[in-house]
RNA sequence: AGUGCGAUGGUGUAACGGUAGCAUCACAGACUCUGACUCUGUUUGUCUAGGUUCGAAUCCUAGUCGCACUACCA
């Protein structure tokens, strides 16, 4: 058995970087978002890996926002990234803006003008598009191409002064209408948008394109490795081209496959048409793969990091199996919630033989797997709820719960045994009857009996009431965005469920937004921002792992 | 069609010419005051065809399939 870890391919990217001793063995990366829309797994991802990255080798991790284009751009949008870094578990090195590099862009730009690989270009989009050719024909050339230099450096001079509409100019690199990478074919640097930006405001109107800024923002931050998705690999050899024209410090650019997820979709187009048309509530919507739907949902930021770790990275087209995200909420929330007693479909059971009036409260360890997580006060009395499936009056065999005749353990109370129920005209069960063994009392059970199953409980008079929602997968198939037609035709109409009148034992009463705990043998589940001292509102995070759900769907 | 990238169990990911491993899922069992957790075990995989080699997931050749690229978005 090995005790290390394999490395992914950036990894050893990195160690033979370090062993050659490539910029002396210093890691830098960076995370570079556009602030124009919310993070979601996807980004969580790529955090994960540029920041864990840059920690396991001792450098580096960059912030920088890639605020180039002021049309889709706001401020709004930067805090909630940061707010969803942080929540993460993660701090950069440094806070930078693309924004914050124009003029050395321009400066960029003016010496490539000089050299005479850039120039101003009067055609329309239409025009450019017309003579940019296609995958199997070259393009031809710009009849602008051949402006002299001294010509060009007027003209960027005016596009910048804002001489000139939107669209009436751009600049282009001088590199080759011919090259099979669509992206050589004289790309464009700078197009004019007279828009304000959320940080420069109305200092600019001429706007550096992704092309022309990314890796010169790179190089300026002086990255080591600048990684990336995969549909950008076709920007490497530009990426290479303007550094190597500029002499400026040698970043490189790395790509990964990005990671998808069964069962949701991730395109920022896409969320936001489940935004604006409301088939979820916002943005953080429980059910949305955002991260802050996530939060919001109750998944905890160790079990995306190890969600992260666990799936790895490569270069390969992948779907990973949101079972396995799940899991890992499970396994960190088994760890670390408290559980608690919730009935969420509730029915009657009344212990005949426990004298009326009276009351027993009892100490319930708040979770087996925390040998410190102590214990709470819950009280037990002649009536009480328990769930509706917990009930059979005819069972199988294997039915281990309630029937008429069987014996049941109360969770942390008494074993008590099924007697018999009562049903209204329409044959609907109302209540149960059962008896229970003063001599089997939780701790100090000295019955001899043992039995199969054991339920949990809420006594009636203390109950509290609480809303529940029940959180499913947002679609109804693994890849919506596969299917004929349009991804919204697969929207699962059961995602979500509300349950307003679940009954919840008096020790939650204090709980407060954003508390995790496990409703026992039910799930986890945490309280939601909407909660009210007057009413308690949960979101189901996730199920617990169900055999007999599973059982009785084989039968 | 051109260029580029890729192909390992259901899913994700290792093995860097020398025992196809890990996680999850599925299945079976043990344990259980959560039908959870935990524990034990089992099934399932190298895209195809050639070649090199004592030996190929790995190297070579040819093919097949998938994805990306033809925004004044990033």
């Amino acid at each position: 058995m090995s005790e290390e870890k394999s490395l992914n391919f950036l990894e050893e990217i990195i160690e033979d970087d370090i062993k050659a001793g490539t910029h002396a063995g210093r890691v830098h990366t960076r995370f570079p978002p556009e602030p124009n829309g919310y993070l979601h797994i996807g980004h969580a991802t790529s955090i994960c890996l540029n920041f864990g990255l840059a920690k396991k080798y001792n450098g580096k991790c960059n912030l920088r926002f890639d605020d180039t284009n002021p049309v889709t751009e706001e401020t709004e949008y930067v805090e909630s990234i940061k707010a969803d870094i942080k929540w993460l578990g993660f701090q950069w090195d440094n806070e930078f803006y693309a924004s914050d590099y124009f003029e050395k862009l321009y400066g960029f730009a003016v010496a490539l003008i000089k050299k005479g690989l850039a120039y101003v270009d009067d055609s329309t989009a239409e025009e450019i598009a017309a003579t940019k050719g296609n995958l199997v024909t070259p393009g031809i050339n710009s009849p602008y191409r051949d402006r002299t230099i001294e010509e060009n450096l007027r003209l960027f001079e005016e596009m910048r002064a804002g001489k000139y509409k939107d669209g009436e100019k751009t600049l282009r690199a001088k590199v080759d209408m011919a090259q099979p990478n669509l992206l050589l074919r004289d790309p464009l640097m700078y197009r004019i948008k007279h828009e304000h930006h959320h940080r420069t405001g109305d200092a600019w109107c001429i706007y550096p394109m992704y092309d022309f800024a990314h890796g010169q923002s790179d190089s300026i931050e002086e990255i080591t490795h600048s990684i990336c998705t995969l549909e950008f690999i076709h920007h490497r050899p530009l990426y290479n081209w303007f550094i190597e024209q500029l002499g400026i410090f040698p970043s490189h650019q790395y790509e990964f496959a990005r990671r998808n997820l069964t069962f949701t979709v991730m395109s920022k187009r896409k969320l936001l048409q489940l935004v604006n048309e409301n088939h979820v509530a916002g943005w953080d919507d429980p059910r949305m793969p955002t991260i802050s739907g996530m939060r919001r949902r109750g998944y905890p930021p160790e079990a995306l990091r190890q969600f992260s770790d666990t799936i790895g990275i490569a270069k390969r087209e992948n779907i990973v199996d949101v079972g396995l995200l799940e899991f890992c909420v499970r396994e960190h929330l088994n760890k670390t919630s408290s559980r608690v007693m919730a009935v969420l479909d509730p029915v009657k059971l009344v212990v005949t033989n426990y004298p009326e009036g009276t009351e027993d409260v009892f100490d319930i360890e708040n979770n087996p797997e925390d040998p410190n997580g102590g214990t709470r006060k819950v009280p037990f009395s002649r009536e009480l709820w328990i769930e509706r499936e917990d009930f059979m009056e005819e069972a199988p065999k294997k039915f281990f719960r309630l029937a008429p005749g069987n014996n049941v353990r109360l969770k942390g109370a008494y074993i008590v045994k099924c007697t018999g129920c009562l049903k209204d005209t329409d044959g609907n069960i109302t209540e149960i009857h059962c008896t229970y063994l003063p001599e089997s009392k939780s701790g100090n059970d000295t019955s001899g009996l043992t039995v199969k199953g054991t339920i949990h409980w809420v006594s009636i008079p203390h109950a509290k009431t609480a809303e529940v929602r029940m959180y499913d997968r947002l679609f109804r198939v693994e890849d919506p965005s596969n299917e004929d037609g349009n991804f919204k035709d697969y929207i699962n109409p059961d995602s979500m469920h509300v349950l307003n009148s679940v009954f919840i034992e008096p020790a939650l009463a204090n709980a407060n937004a954003g508390d995790k705990v496990q409703f026992m043998r039910k799930g986890y589940f945490c309280v939601d921002r909407d909660s009210t001292p007057e009413k308690l509102v949960f979101n189901r995070t996730v199920t617990l792992k169900d055999a007999w759900a599973k059982e009785q769907r084989k039968a």
